[in-house]
DNA sequence: ATTAAATGCCACTTGCATGTAGTATTTTAC
DNA sequence: GTAAAATACTACATGCAAGTGGCATTTAAT
């Protein structure tokens, strides 16, 4: 049960992304848009393109664009490319092993809600936070 | 969204605890239960009963013992006291101002689940994992 | 009284995530 | 073909949670 920063400051990358989802973004405007440090958010977008998320293009006039389709991005994959899936389905107690043959006291009372966090990371995808945010 | 390490290891100290909820325990013995660096361990301790959810009896033959009815004790109040409630209540973005006002992109979508988390959180105390995880 | 076994306090060390810097590379505009 | 604007790579710096160490204090057994 554990989100890094930088897992969040992807979850905020992406969801600044997906707003135009054909748009070409240089990490330059992105720091504008997002509360994320330059530098850091450079590194980041090299990493996020690495994934498989986004393509990068070099050059003058480059920039960051979604390499699949954002409907078919889904939060679960960004956290585990980033932190990896026991951050979220690991142990409550941080034990290594953590299973039914030797659960911890907390594993049956947590499992439902880990199944909840985990369903809800799985089934959301870039394209269903598009337009959030932008009320005001 | 965070669990720091040192709220599991209250976790498992208070689970261990709860297994005799009248026992006094030393920090020697609970270190040796539960795996937890045993310096780190009387620190936490020591902490813990400050929070006011157990008592320390110095001296001799001393050691730590609840404070307060087991089944009073609920896991949000131990994560509170030690992460704060924002670890766990927080933007799931990270951003500090989130709210209904001004909500971030994926504020809708976590609310329910975040909320489950809470609930789920409230309402079990130590009383509800105190025979759990026995079955071998 | 003395010793032993426990907690209490404070400062220091370590490890890792986060953040920064410099420089190389790529591509476009002119 | 040269300069400008972008990403890529690698190493270093910083901050904070986690972990360790030394010594003081308290209490019980002898």
């Amino acid at each position: 049960m554990n989100l890094s920063k930088t897992s969040k400051y992807a979850f905020r990358v992406l969801g600044q992304m997906a707003k135009n989802e054909k748009e070409l973004y240089s990490a330059q405007q992105l720091h504008k848009e997002i509360d994320v440090p330059e530098r850091y958010l450079r590194r980041l977008l090299t990493d996020l393109s690495k994934y498989g998320f986004i393509k990068s293009i070099q050059g003058r006039q480059g920039g960051f664009a979604f390499a699949r389709d954002i409907s078919k991005i889904f939060l679960i994959e960004i956290v585990v490319a980033i932190d990896g899936l026991d951050s979220i389905d690991g142990c409550i107690l941080g034990y290594d092993s953590c299973a039914f043959d030797h659960a911890c006291p907390m594993h049956n009372i947590w499992e439902e809600t880990k199944r909840k966090v985990i369903e809800t990371l799985t089934k959301t995808s870039l394209k269903d936070i598009q337009n959030a945010g932008l009320k005001l």
